[in-house]
DNA sequence: ACATTGACCTGAGAGC
DNA sequence: TGCTCTCAGGTCAATG
């Protein structure tokens, strides 16, 4: 789940629930999940604390302390940041816990260890040592960035789209829905595109985000146009009705339509 | 430079 | 019902 857009619904979701309230405490019950910090000296550094900010880099949500150190998390492929009035609907999978005075929570659920907590002085610090690329929602993102990436490149277009190091947000799901809509091929070759697809792509991007971020990134709810509802095993294309193809490319899942995307423009 | 593979984790679903 | 196998939205390192 936790590409751009559902990571933003994740930040959004602390900064409506989780701010302004003193902690009481923490608990790690997988230590391995932390990066660079141990549970005992986390929990020193969030006790009497609040949490005054929520902000996000690609899939990375960076939560603010009231003294100037930011939380840190990234949410694998099963992540979620989850609220609690009461744990008497206790959550099942919980590698991490902010209790506040309040008794209320803030827990870190995910039921595969894949993701990462890690506290830090400096976000944008942080997104340089990750070496990640312009988010793929905000304005740093330009066809310019695009064009000069995929110079020369003979990679293929899927796997630059889910590059953090090019572009940070964009996964599997939303790297297949963008080719869709892009009419491209996923093994188009990213330095023989030509430089207006190469904008039509950028703008492609930008719109997916925003359309998916304005319906609550909700896979169920995407227009019918779109990939996504039926991305899947005999899935039918929206536009042409053939059935999609799959393939792995770049490691990864792929589903297409072979009759509407192509590998030149 | 790029693709591929496996490792890291664990649950869900399919097939037997 | 229960076992085994395969797959899943992510990232990283090693290999060819």
């Amino acid at each position: 789940m936790p590409e751009l857009p559902d990571v933003e619904m994740i930040r959004r979701y602390v900064q409506a629930t989780a701010l302004h309230q003193p902690i009481r405490g923490v608990e790690v019950l997988a230590p391995t999940m932390l990066e660079g910090i141990t549970p005992s000296r986390l929990g020193r550094r969030l006790k009497g604390q609040s949490i005054e900010a929520a902000e996000r880099y690609g899939k990375y949500v960076f939560v603010g302390l009231s003294n100037g150190w930011w939380l840190v998390f990234h949410f694998g492929m099963t992540g979620d940041l989850r609220y609690f009035k009461d744990l008497s609907h206790h959550p099942s999978y919980e590698p991490f816990l902010i209790h506040f005075s309040s008794g209320s929570h803030l827990v870190y659920v995910s039921r595969r260890k894949l993701g990462m907590i890690a506290l830090i002085e400096e976000p944008l610090a942080f997104v340089k040592w990750k070496r990640l690329g312009p988010d793929a929602w905000e304005s740093e993102f330009t066809a310019t960035h695009l064009r000069q990436w995929c110079e020369g490149k003979l990679r293929s277009l899927k796997s630059a789209l889910l590059d953090q190091h090019f572009i940070a947000g964009i996964g599997n799901l939303y790297a297949d829905e963008i080719l869709f809509q892009a009419h491209l091929h996923p093994q188009a070759h990213v330095g023989q595109l030509r430089t207006g697809t190469l904008e039509n792509v950028q703008k492609t991007i930008k719109r997916v985000m925003k359309i998916a971020i304005d319906r609550r990134a909700d896979p169920a709810h995407m227009p019918r146009s779109w990939l996504l509802p039926v991305r899947g095993p005999g899935g039918h294309c929206p536009a042409c009705r053939h059935t999609l193809s799959r393939a792995t490319i770049s490691g990864r899942t792929t589903y297409f339509c072979s009759t509407c995307q192509r590998k030149t423009t």
